[in-house]
DNA sequence: AACTAATATGCAAACGTTTGCAGAAACGTT
DNA sequence: AACGTTTCTGCAAACGTTTGCATATTAGTT
C-alpha cells in the first residue's frame, strides 16, 4: 500500500501538505491542492488508518457486546447497529459472551487494547455492575435491549407498557385466566412484563392465577415442558402470556400435543414478533419489540457521546412497544 | 492508559527490555525480568494494540462480509467463526452487503485501511468475481458457505450429496411427484441442489414432475405464494422439496391454507435444518447444514492463511449434509 | 519603499510499539 | 593474562500519520 510519503514525492510537496490537503483543517493553495489531489487519485492513496488512529487515539470502532448472536432477538438489533455504524464511518466488532462475566471482562479488555471508542452492551444483568465503571474510566457506554440502572445510557423497550396492552387485550376479548410464563426476574426486562401484566390485571379487578404464574422459562423447549406440566396437573387457563415467542412456540407444541387447539381452547399470547412469528400455526399474536430501530438510536446515542467527548448526562431511552394482532389469540 | 515507558520507568529499564520481557524473544536476565513483571503487574499495563499493529502491519483483525446477518443461516455459522477467531487471540469485524457490490468494495477497502489480517466473504455470486483479485494482492481470503470457483479456499456443503439423500429419501418412501421448490441459479449452492435432485430422481427412474421445478423463490413469502399458485393451477405433488427451511414454511402454509394436510396429502422437506425448524407443526424433515462447524473450519483456515504467510495452494472443503427425519415427510 | 500581516509550506516531534545494532559486562579458553 | 564468546541491555530508528512551530513568500497598509 502507497503511503503519504510517496504521494507527497509525487505531487513535490511534503507529507504534511499532503495529510493538510486530505483533512482540509489549513489553506492550501489552490494549486497545490489540486497537484496532491490529482497525486491521491492517480496512486489511489487511502491513507493508514492504524497510523491515524495511534496518533489520535482512537480507531472510529465500536465494540457490540451481546450473550449470542444466536439467540433471535439480536441479528436485527445488530442491523441497525452495524448500518449506522457504517453511515459515520465507523466499523463494528462483534463479541458473544455466552452471558459469562470473565469472557466479557476479557473481551472488554482486548477492545479497549485496541483502541475502541466505545461500546455497546446487551449483556447487562445482575452481577455485571461493574460495567458502570467504564463511563467514569472516560469509555463511552451505551446499553441496549436490557438495562442496569439509572446512571448510564439505555435504549430499551417498553416492557411494562407491552405487557400491559397485551393483557388488556387479552381481557378484552372475555379470557380471565390468564397464565403467565415468563423468564428470569434478574433481568429487568422480564421484571417489567410482569408488572405490566399484574397492572392489567389489577385494574381490571381480576386476580392472578393460581400456580399460573411461572418465572425462568428459558427458551422453547423449556415452554414446552413448563406448559406439558401445568396441562398434567389439570390446570387449564384461558390463555397463556409467554413473556417471548419462542417460549410461545414451545407452550403452541405443547398444548397441541396435549390435544388441544390454539386459540380455540387455550389462546397464546407471545412476546418479540420474531421474524418467522407470523409463519407458524397459528400465526402468533404477540407484542412488537423495534429492534432494528433500537440498534440505531444505541448506535446513534453512542456516536453522540463519542464525538461530542463524554458531555451530558444519561438518559434512558424508552421505545413503546406495539401489539400485533394475529390467529393465536381467539 | 499507561504505556511502555511509563513502566520501564517503575522498572528501572528501558523501554526495549520491557518490551522483550513480554514478546520473549531474546534472553533477559532473570533478575530484570522478574522486576519488569512485577512492575507490569502492578501497574496493569497491557500494550497498545495499535501501536504494534502499526509497527507489524496487521492488527489481529478479520474482516467477515455477510449478505444479511438477519438471514437465519449466518448467526451460527458466525458463532463458530467468532469463537474459533477469539481463541487466537483475533477479533472480528462485521460487515452486511445486502448483496450489494458497492457496499462491498466500500467495506473492503475500509478494512484494508485498517490493516485487517484477511477477510471471509459469504457473498459470492456472479458479478463478485473482483473478489478473486485479493489473494493475488496478498490478502488472505476464506470463501464460507458460497463458493465462486475453484481457485480460491473455500468451506462449503456437500450440496449436491444432501439433495440426492434427501431425494431418495422421500422416492423410497413411496412418493414420486416431487416438486422442486428451489432459489436462483446463480448460486452454485442451488444449482448443486438441483443437480443432487436430479441425480437421485434418474437413477430411480422417475422423470421431474412437468411445471413442478420452480426456481428463483427466495423466502417464506415468496414460496407460500408460489406453492399457493402451484396448487390452484390444479397441480397436486406428492411431495415438495423446498430447498431452504423457510421456502418450506411458506409452503406448508400454502398447503394448509388450501385446506390440505401435511403431511398426509403433501410431503414437504426443507434444507438447512434452522434451530426453530423441529418447533413447527410439523416437525420438517430437512437436510442440515453444519453451520457452526462451516464457520470454526474457514476461520481456522483463514487464521492459518494468515500465519503461515500465505502459503499453499488453495483448497475447498466439502463438509456432509445429513438428512434429519422428523415429521413433514410422510 | 519599508513594514506589518496574512498566507502557504516544510521540518521535526509525537503517538506506542518493536528491533537492528552496538556496547558493556560476565564468562570461558588457551 | 589476554582474547574471544556469550549474555544482557540501551539507543535510536522505524511503522504512517498529524500538527505546533518556524520560515518563506506574498499581499496589504501607510
Amino acid at each position: 500500500m502507497v503511503n503519504i510519503k510517496e504521494v507527497a514525492k509525487a505531487a513535490g510537496v511534503s507529507a504534511s501538505t499532503v495529510s493538510r490537503v486530505l483533512t482540509g483543517k489549513i489553506p492550501v493553495s489552490a494549486e497545490t491542492k489540486s497537484r496532491v489531489l490529482a497525486a491521491v487519485a492517480q496512486m489511489n492513496y487511502q491513507p493508514n488508518a492504524v497510523a491515524q488512529g495511534l496518533k489520535g487515539g482512537r480507531l472510529h470502532t465500536i465494540g457490540l457486546v451481546v450473550p449470542n448472536i444466536r439467540s433471535l432477538v439480536f441479528p436485527a438489533a445488530i442491523r441497525g447497529i452495524e448500518d449506522t455504524a457504517e453511515q459515520h464511518g465507523y466499523t463494528v466488532v462483534l463479541c458473544n459472551t455466552d452471558e459469562n462475566i470473565d469472557k466479557e471482562r476479557l473481551y472488554i479488555e482486548s477492545l479497549r487494547r485496541r483502541l475502541v471508542d466505545g461500546f455497546l452492551f446487551s449483556t447487562a444483568r445482575p452481577g455485571h455492575e461493574y460495567l458502570l465503571d467504564l463511563p467514569d474510566e472516560g469509555v463511552p457506554v451505551v446499553f441496549l435491549i436490557r438495562q442496569l440502572g439509572k446512571s448510564v445510557n439505555t435504549v430499551v423497550l417498553d416492557n411494562e407498557g407491552g405487557a400491559y396492552e397485551a393483557t388488556r387485550y387479552m381481557l378484552g376479548r372475555g379470557l380471565r385466566k390468564i397464565a403467565f410464563i415468563n423468564g428470569s426476574l434478574d433481568l429487568p426486562l422480564y421484571r417489567h412484563r410482569y408488572e405490566g401484566y399484574q397492572r392489567a390485571l389489577r385494574e381490571a379487578g381480576v386476580g392472578e392465577p393460581d400456580k399460573l404464574v411461572i418465572h425462568d422459562i428459558s427458551g422453547w423447549d423449556d415452554g414446552y415442558e413448563t406448559m406439558t406440566e401445568v396441562l398434567a396437573a389439570g390446570l387449564r387457563p384461558d390463555a397463556v402470556f409467554a413473556t417471548s415467542d419462542p417460549k410461545a412456540m414451545g407452550i403452541i407444541r405443547a398444548i397441541r400435543d396435549a390435544g388441544l387447539q390454539v386459540p380455540q381452547d387455550i389462546s397464546v399470547m407471545g412476546f418479540d414478533n420474531l421474524d418467522f412469528s407470523n409463519q407458524i400455526d397459528p400465526p402468533l399474536t404477540t407484542v412488537a419489540q423495534p429492534f432494528y430501530e433500537m440498534g440505531v438510536r444505541a448506535c446513534r446515542r453512542l456516536i453522540h457521546l463519542i464525538e461530542s467527548g463524554r458531555s451530558g448526562r444519561s438518559k434512558i431511552e424508552v421505545l413503546p412497544a406495539q401489539l400485533v394482532i394475529r390467529k393465536s389469540v381467539i
